[in-house]
DNA sequence: GCGCAGGTTGACGCGAACGTAAGCGAGACG
DNA sequence: CGTCTCGCTTACGTTCGCGTCAACCTGCGC
């Protein structure tokens, strides 16, 4: 008798079952949860992640990658959930999703910089370990 | 009589001087000089920074803003100082550096794809803004 | 009932990358 | 001469992102 349709019962998952998912601790998804990144729902005593929650995991995951903080990345899951916010709070979120966005824009760019000019220094490193091989050939 | 011509004199730098040019702080520097990724020369007690220590500077700072820690940067530099390294040594190096490589450009394939992402989510978040300023226009 | 696996809540610990404060030269300046 | 500014070293403090450990609940299989 406790079945309500929330909304849809996406197909949830136990802690344990998302760790395996996503590769990582159970301590690391109570530690976003309490920063607040997540808010799985709970039965009893035991959380249950549903379709949301695993996409917001995936993009905190990603916004790790890119060496955003949790703060900032919960900042941004705003814009991913649009929940009833008011014109000033969307506003605000925007604002800082574009700030994000620049980072972003400006590591591509750099990042496209330094991968060119770390194939290079490869490239003069392989030179240098042939001519090494030449002068010391491996006995 | 001091006046070693060392091999040439670069113009050199005070660590205030260097604070100044990179926006960092002195504490930064001898963090990074104790982790054994630049190596200043001392003119007595003080240190002075050369050209090849601001390469170096430069590089350590692009390699954070990708998200490397310092030992992988450590580790990178040797591949930007030919020193008399020998075979095996070059050989590990650029082992590493093309670790790094690969990283960087699996961070810049996904870089891409989140910025698309995210500028999706962003011209939504922008047409809720305008929807929510019409039903509620700003008094 | 009993143990056990699986989950939960604190609370403390830890490594990375510095910040910060204390105290000591050493040269420049009035 | 005093004192100021730079810089140096030593050492403890801090923030972030979890790891680790203790202690507890809780359904389940026997």
């Amino acid at each position: 008798m406790e079945e309500e349709p929330h909304i849809m019962s996406d197909d949830l998952m136990t802690i344990r079952q998302m760790c395996d998912a996503f590769d990582v601790t159970p301590r690391t998804l109570r530690f976003y949860e309490a920063r607040e990144l997540i808010f799985p729902q709970r039965r009893g005593q035991h959380r249950l992640y549903d379709r949301r929650d695993r996409a917001r995991l995936k993009l905190i995951l990603r916004g790790k990658r890119f060496g955003f903080s949790l703060e900032q990345i919960r900042q941004l899951l705003e814009l991913y959930q649009p929940g009833g916010a008011n014109g000033s709070q969307i506003a605000a979120t925007i604002a800082i999703a574009r700030e994000r966005l620049d980072d972003m824009e400006r590591q591509h760019a750099e990042l496209q910089v330094a991968i060119a000019d770390l194939k290079n220094q490869l490239s003069d490193a392989e030179r240098r370990l042939a001519a090494a091989s030449l002068e010391q050939p491996t006995g």
